[in-house]
DNA sequence: AACCCGGCCAACCGCCGACAA
DNA sequence: TTTGTCGGCGGTTGGCCGGGT
């Protein structure tokens, strides 16, 4: 399929626009404006209310939220728990980073993301094949630390099921989730 | 010293859903 | 109901850097 058929106009002109590596004027301008008028500010605006920063809205948004927000105060470094969470969420809830991110305090789903692809993923692939199958629904990996969601004998044993009910199943990831889950194979 | 390769990070691209007109 | 705009999100890609040869 011709793919410029539906091609949606850029969200700005490329020629009126930086592009590559944020400077630290730019992070100055950006993170002073949004911490007077807050994130709930019109992005698209923003790059001349801030100050004629030539950055597309997206890009302002996307670098404030990965980068400058104040309370990313993370070490860049996940820690062995934080790689367990992971694990665990993205089996119960796909590529859902944004989500994910949710649910680790000082994460962006870049970083979720950018770790999962990085190092999570061949991981639990590599002892998933050790696992034969056995226990296809998480890895060992998970099962590892997660022993209450073990002994949850609800954990999803249909994909059907309401989304309401995983919450319930991991009591110690608090999820208050209100999507399905994928379907697990 | 030069080159290659893989890991990692950061920015961009394009789709989607919500919402207002 | 339709259409356009916007923010949010996930996937992709390009560049940098360090280690190995």
């Amino acid at each position: 399929m011709p793919r410029s058929i539906t091609m949606r106009k850029p969200c700005c002109q490329k020629k009126d626009t930086n592009t590559g590596a944020w400077s630290e004027l730019e992070d100055q301008k950006l993170s002073d404006y949004v911490l007077r008028h807050g994130e709930g500010c019109c992005w698209r605006s923003l790059p001349q209310a801030a100050g004629w920063l030539l950055r597309c809205g997206k890009s302002c948004r996307l670098r404030w939220v990965n980068y400058l927000r104040p309370d990313l105060n993370k070490p860049a470094n996940f820690g062995e728990d934080e790689d367990d969470l992971i694990i665990k969420l993205h089996a119960l809830l796909g590529n859902r980073w944004s989500l994910i991110a949710g649910r680790l305090p000082g994460r962006t789903e870049k970083e979720v993301k950018n770790h999962w692809n990085m190092q999570l993923k061949s991981k639990v692939l590599l002892m998933g094949r050790h696992n034969n199958n056995r226990r296809s629904l998480l890895s060992p990996a998970i099962t590892k630390t997660s022993s209450s969601m073990q002994e949850c004998q609800h954990f999803n044993p249909n994909p059907a099921a309401p989304a309401e009910t995983i919450g319930t199943c991991l009591p110690d990831l608090n999820l208050d989730l209100t999507i399905s889950p994928p379907l697990m194979l």
